[in-house]
DNA sequence: GGATAATCGAGACGGTACGTCTTGTCTTAAA
DNA sequence: TTTAAGACAAGACGTACCGTCTCGATTATCC
């Protein structure tokens, strides 16, 4: 979480934001606390029973929290994991743009990827992903939220590597192709084989990668 | 479903099968229209509802057949979808092994897996990658099973097209890398983006695949 | 509401009064309005709902009044309830004392008796009794306000008339036994088989008292 | 419960009973423990606890029975006290018709009725009258089941006490009238009033309703 | 005219129970 | 012996109120 002004910004818009300031709005704000308790409680749960192991009633026991304010600020444990992606994620994804050799560059990024994949919030995207194959709200979800955010962040890191590399501008399409060529390996591994890619077919594809970029 | 004799040889094995004959054996056998009834009730509703939309109960009722019928063969709905993956996925994606130019074939076979998934034993591929995910016995079952054996047929189709094209043999890492610098993407796209690649991105997956064997 | 003064005397007794004048009272004063709000709003409720359809955030939704602000005067439903009930079946259930033959005012008390029970504060008092049936709180606090203040209103009322009928004095124990044997029909009909009982009953009843009382 | 055969006739029509056999009707059969585990709890709570005390959550809880077991079989907690008090309540109740004094098996009757009050079938049957006097379902279920078998056996048992007293017969509406002149008293102390009446009511009460039998 | 102290609306919160749904096992009767 | 029908224990679902609590905005009273 790194917006804390932004965050949830449509779930609040309730009782106070939107409408024109004419509602009065008093009354407690929403605890804090509660809101991490229960993303703690549903990213551990992940982890530990899968995600049909995650309910909202083991999530509200886990937190201790009644499971009526739990579905006060999410409607369903979907809602409340693509929270927990969205405060966990967004920094651990980031292209960290140095000046190191471009292809150096490439490898590192494909390495926190691929580090990524292993801990508990790359578990939450996993699952995501996993429930989104058959769950079209899901697939919407997170397409519209983070996969987009996530993919300009990954378009705009990897034309500034590649206009560093070959020292011209690189067009959109272009950099889109080979966003797809340098992940769809990694993710492959990651989302069929499971478990991390070997280090060859990581090293592969960045030098391939660049080795396009070169001749396009 | 290609070798009626062998099919679910493991799964029988539970009331009738497997014990060394001592058991008598006798009643009426395991009805054949039964199976299929389940296997396709259990597409459909993988298809109109997701797969938390597909429960044993549902596939029973829609197979009208009794919810113990269904115990009796299968242990759960994933075991379901299993089988329906064998019956179907196996031909879908064979390597046909014409004698085309190697980056036509390499094409063709990308459009055809392409093409796959948009079907319903797509779907059900994707539904079981999915929930293997998050769940560790789909996981294994998976990968033991289907996407061994369709790893290997992968493997030998690529290597055969590789060594046509260069016209000398290829090493066993240098396929097994390829074949994922091949599939990623396509994959990539199916999984995370939903919905089919550009034709950009298969052209450009096939060419470099072989540029790169080339190069090796 | 007779007496506005002393009205709510033991219920007001929590924020400020009954202490020794010691805390200095200043303030806004309780809203009349919001009282009578609350109270129709609880009596609309049951005779549309039914008592378990009276709920305190019902209650306060109907009257546009905060939870909280109910719960600061009432502490719970039943208390509202008997604070209906006290301000509005006194006068209903009043020996008007005329003149008359004291058959006629037998049966007019029982016939206004009959109706009250047909009236919403019939259906508040058939409520409370009702669930006095189960409820040891309730039961308690019925008998010690409304049941017992009323009991003594039809002691006196049928005292008078028996005196005027025999010409002689009734001793205490005699009028509380026809007491019982002139309402216990009525009651029985209303709150037993519901609606009210045949003109045959009341008539019969009354005469019976009256035959009795010049007996004994 | 003294007739197994009729029991819950209506109840279990769904499966088995009433359509012309048309229906096949396999499966293991309704468990009889289990519902007389049921009715005991269920009996159990309104005493311990009240009629709000009485959930179907405690009652599956304390019968040791899963609450959809519940459900299966009785549709509200009132559905279950009106199949106890159906068990329960017959024989309390009944007529024993000797060949007494009229004046002694009158006052018999009527204590045994007094008794049952204080007994816990006469908790059920108090829980809902109570119930019923704001819940119009429950008014209806009671009337049209056990309150009019009831009131049946108590006309047919008060015309033969009469018969014998006065030596001639009695009309039907004279007995209906005087029926609520003999019970009405006691039932008016016990719903309103709560606890046992004095003797001398019931005493009173008896010997009134000879009196009117032989002037009528 | 401030400070003080209450009322009041709004609603967050931990709970309990609701009535429904699905799971996987077990039981019975018919084919 | 297999199958259909379905009873059963278990437990999650999402909803409705409970009674307590915390805010912030408004009055009134008293110094």
């Amino acid at each position: 979480m790194t917006i804390p002004a932004d965050r949830n910004a449509d779930r609040n818009a309730g009782p106070a934001g939107g409408r024109t300031a004419v509602v009065s709005r008093t009354g407690p704000k929403r605890s804090e606390s509660i809101r991490l308790a229960v993303l703690n409680a549903a990213d551990d749960l992940l982890v530990e029973r899968g995600f049909n192991g995650v309910t909202i009633e083991g999530i509200a026991a886990r937190a201790g929290v009644a499971k009526q304010t739990v579905y006060r600020w999410w409607k369903s444990k979907v809602d409340i994991l693509l929270d927990t992606l969205a405060d966990d994620a967004r920094e651990a994804l980031a292209w960290p743009g140095g000046d190191a050799v471009a292809e150096e560059e490439l490898k590192a990024q494909l390495r926190r990827i691929a580090g990524f994949f292993e801990e508990p919030s790359g578990q939450v995207l996993r699952a995501l992903l996993g429930h989104a194959q058959t769950d079209q709200a899901t697939a919407e979800a997170l397409r519209e939220g983070f996969l987009r955010e996530q993919r300009e962040r990954d378009l705009a890191g990897l034309r500034a590597v590649l206009e560093r590399h070959t020292g011209r501008p690189v067009t959109e399409p272009t950099v889109d192709t080979l966003l797809s060529v340098l992940l769809g390996p990694l993710y492959y591994q990651a989302l069929v084989h499971g478990g991390p890619p070997g280090p060859d077919l990581l090293d592969a594809t960045a030098r391939h990668v660049l080795d396009l970029a070169a001749h396009v």
